[in-house]
DNA sequence: TTGAAAGCGCTAACAT
DNA sequence: ATGTTAGCGCTTTCAA
């Protein structure tokens, strides 16, 4: 591998002169910029990025952590924001903390020290992960993407959930429902969190109460599928019985006095609890509507197709990117991006009369 | 940030003996290494990462390149790699080549000028991708990962096509279906072509041709949905006029003479070819029954559940790992993965009497 | 077993 | 505008 020191020689400068050419930090002769680049291509010179890192202490690198990269929500993320630093010429370290709050302190660290010039994290924990975060954050600038951790002044980009269910909310209401119930992952994540409040807050608002307590589990589809049983066999549905994993057929309309309309906290579990009600043969939308967030690809394709609040990455990442390159010292940037409704079939599709 | 200068001097030793206290790279007297090891705890040290990598020539750091992180084939393949490194203390550096073969050499090129001390890639083309992989493959050990390029002695691995989808066809042969057709990605990836080469194969191994020419569009849902479209249309079924967006309705059995069997090149096609065929009124698996590829998390509540072939991923990033961490200058290894079956609703339950 | 010192490849003062 | 030189923080001969 050629040096710097080999390209100086060959173009008849010193090292300075070809570090200058070659990256443009200082103005050069017309001439000896063109002789530094030939000989730079003649003998095939590609800069050493680890030297450069451990010398300007920049390592055009950024770290990502999420909390389970095979979350289908994750990758949607990571896409984008890998495609914005792209074109910055910065690499993205990728860490996936398994949902597990000691890999997830590991990761920071490793993180910080590869000196990354940032920090792009998912908090798997509401509170638990901010000693993790706040460690890292004395290092290196840190942007919490999606979740968020409470009580840290961070930075924060992210879908403004207050927006997205109380938008849900209006709709079911404007379609008639009136028995809501929330179905979730448990509230040990600030996205949980926001979102059980502002669908009671949005039901409020509406003078309405939820049909039930909301069921917390995890934010995945057999969460979805097992949530959606509950609530039929808690209503005591006569078709129950029959749900079997072939699905339970469409014969026997009894009696289902459920709740008529169920928010899921994202569309794993939306699609989880869609599946469920198919099998126990409940009628999505006609006896329940059901609603998702985040417009994962196969939102699109279940049966119905699910009605959901589409989550805008590309400008998520923008913004990521944006805070990154700015001096973020003093004071935390909040920035909530609106989620954009997808209506679907999953929902009723016009208002009662 | 203390250096291993300041540990030295406040152990009261030599730079050098921290490193090896430290790294245990040589031996050190017992009552040294604990002052050491005392002082690096006491001043909080981290070692310098880049700096060790820029004497070492080593990064602790590989490589990993993926034509889409977004399909949620790969995050399966980079989370059990991720994974898998973590355990030896590896960082990931992930790119996504957005299916775009100037991308892709750039992140190749990257990734060798970042001194990744291995990459790990699935090849967007099976022979286009070429140049820019034996390029790469010079500086530093590359293991191709899922897909592969043709004609290049390189390394390996991957899921065994050959079982897989024989032991598909083998199934549906075995209940009964004799008129199968192929459904996949256009043939420019090695994936592709095994497949399609092994579903032919196994076809006349049975005696049997396929019912139509092989469909050959994109590794993706939409693709599947188009395809049982034109399946459906081809074969002049009565039904397809009324496919609106809610979903053809299960009414009026016309008579559908297509395929009877639709093989698909992976899980993303056959979700899209399921509910294409729902959309269509026509049964699956009674009138035709659907098989996947990868066991992808939505293969289990598609409706009905996907019979597809799980891959083991697990063992593969066990692979790959192994495989970096040998010297694997000559020869090239090539290690197939055998994958299981799945065997669910979209396939008739009993052979035929 | 330990220390002194060179140097990985680069950039940024500081000269000229 | 260009060159000289001193390191960034670490590991590793080489010598003791």
């Amino acid at each position: 591998m050629p040096t710097i020191q080999d390209v100086a020689k060959l173009a008849g400068v010193s090292t300075a002169t070809v570090s200058r050419a070659l990256s443009g930090s200082r103005p050069v002769g017309a001439g000896v910029k063109r002789r530094v680049q030939e000989a730079a291509e003649q003998l095939g010179y590609r800069h050493n990025v680890l030297a450069q890192a451990l010398r300007t202490q920049r390592s055009r690198t950024i770290g990502m952590v999420v909390p389970q990269i095979s979350n289908p929500f994750f990758p949607l993320l990571v896409e984008a924001v890998e495609r914005r630093l792209q074109q910055d010429g910065i690499d993205l370290l990728l860490c996936d903390s398994h949902y597990d709050l000691d890999v997830e302190a590991r990761r920071l660290r490793t993180l910080t020290d590869r000196h990354v010039d940032g920090i792009i994290i998912s908090p798997l924990h509401a509170t638990d992960s901010a000693p993790a975060i706040r460690t890292a954050a004395e290092l290196v600038p840190v942007i919490q993407i999606d979740r968020q951790v409470e009580g840290l002044a961070g930075h924060w980009v992210g879908v403004d959930d207050a927006v997205g269910f109380s938008q849900l909310v209006d709709l079911l209401v404007a379609r008639g429902r009136r028995r809501l119930v929330f179905v979730s992952s448990q509230l040990d994540n600030s996205s949980a969190r926001d979102r059980a409040q502002t669908f009671e807050k949005s039901l409020a608002r509406h003078g309405l109460e939820p049909a039930a307590p909301a069921l917390l589990g995890r934010f995945d589809v057999s969460w979805g599928l097992e949530a959606a049983q509950r609530l039929v066999d808690d209503f005591g549905d006569s078709r129950t019985s029959g749900h079997g994993p072939t699905g339970g057929g469409h014969g026997g309309y009894g009696v289902y006095g459920g709740p008529d309309g169920v928010v899921c906290g994202d569309d794993l579990i939306a699609l989880g609890v869609l599946r469920g009600m198919s099998r126990a043969g409940i009628a999505v939308p006609d006896e329940v509507a059901v609603t998702g967030f985040d417009d994962i690809a196969f939102a699109e394709i279940s049966d119905p197709p699910l009605t959901t609040m589409r989550q805008q990455w590309d400008v998520m990442a923008d913004e990521c990117a944006r805070l990154l390159k700015q001096d973020l010292t003093g004071g935390s940037r909040r920035i909530a991006v609106a989620p954009l409704l997808q209506l679907r079939g999953s929902t009723p599709r016009i208002a009662p009369a």
